[in-house]
DNA sequence: GATTCGTGGTT
DNA sequence: TAACCAAGAAT
């Protein structure tokens, strides 16, 4: 794992995309809201919500003014809306405990609703040019194939991972936080999931996945994602007619979004922790 | 540590 | 087309 860092970053330097939060302009607010919008969605999804995210609430004290439901509208169909609420949480949070400004320790980050591990560091290292460990699944894949010749890393992050990912990251803290940003540009453009793109990789010389003959995963098979018919289809069916009404909704609005009764009002009360609140015999965005 | 939390593009 | 996956976090 000798040298992988300076063909990176320069490979970043020449290919990186022009993405809205990492502009040097970029609030760390911006940097937030993109990281919780980015779990688990991908960027060009993501693009247009967050400008007219940003657009709407250019701070964190201009969200945390609003009900928390006008977030979990605004987040529209990025998908796992329970992640607007904490944002939203997170906001309220900043204006409480740190006078509005997102804070720049990992620590009081790590506090804030809605932020593990990956987001406290990213925040970090992208908004505030720290040095960091930041583990995505972007730096995880490249790390395991780059360094410990696997074609997937396992399913939760190791000791040994993190030993590696710190070892290569370089000493100075604003060269280190473009090598994070690097490494999960490279995941994200070449050494892709599927069909990755060795030809064009930076490291492909040194990479001991392609030194091995690019052998096949062997791992436990992953858990099986599937989703038409489950309840959580059924609760985002219920959402989105909520999101699209201005303001309270019947029960026979509801009604119509989902056949099964019984799975339907299941989900109902699922959603009335917090991303739906009962307004009489109405049901709206809290 | 395993499960659960949406959604849509891609192949 | 059905399967896979996308800058994770909370429980």
């Amino acid at each position: 794992m000798s040298n992988l860092v300076d063909p990176i970053l320069r490979w970043y330097d020449a290919h990186a995309r022009d993405l809205p939060w990492r502009r040097p302009t970029a609030s760390a607010w911006s940097v937030l809201v993109s990281e919780f919008m980015l779990q688990q969605t991908p960027v060009s999804r993501v693009l247009p919500v967050h400008e007219a995210w940003l657009d709407r609430w250019p701070a964190p004290a201009d969200l945390a003014a609003e009900a928390s439901g006008e977030a979990v509208r605004a987040w529209g169909r990025l998908g796992y809306p329970r992640r607007a609420l904490r944002l939203h949480a997170a906001a309220v949070a900043i204006v409480t405990d740190h006078g509005g400004v997102v804070p720049d320790s990992y620590d009081a980050l790590r506090g804030l609703p809605g932020v593990g591990d990956y987001t406290a560091a990213a925040v970090a290292a992208f908004a505030y040019r720290q040095r960091q460990v930041v583990l995505d699944t972007n730096v995880r894949r490249v790390l395991g194939r780059a360094v410990a010749g696997v074609e997937f890393p396992a399913r939760s992050v190791t000791k040994a991972e993190r030993g590696v990912a710190e070892a290569l990251l370089p000493a100075d803290p604003p060269t280190a936080a473009t090598w994070s940003v690097a490494v999960m540009e490279l995941g994200a453009l070449v050494c892709t999931a599927d069909r990755p793109k060795c030809p064009f990789c930076p490291v492909v010389e040194t990479c001991a996945w392609q030194a091995a003959g690019r052998p096949a995963y062997d791992g436990p098979p992953r858990p099986l994602q599937t989703y038409a018919g489950t309840d959580r289809q059924c609760r985002g069916r219920l959402l989105a007619v909520l999101r699209d009404a201005p303001g309270s909704v019947t029960k026979d609005r509801l009604d119509a979004a989902w056949d099964l009764a019984e799975q339907r009002d299941r989900c109902l009360v699922s959603l009335l922790d917090g991303l739906v609140v009962a307004v009489g015999d109405r049901y709206a965005l809290p």
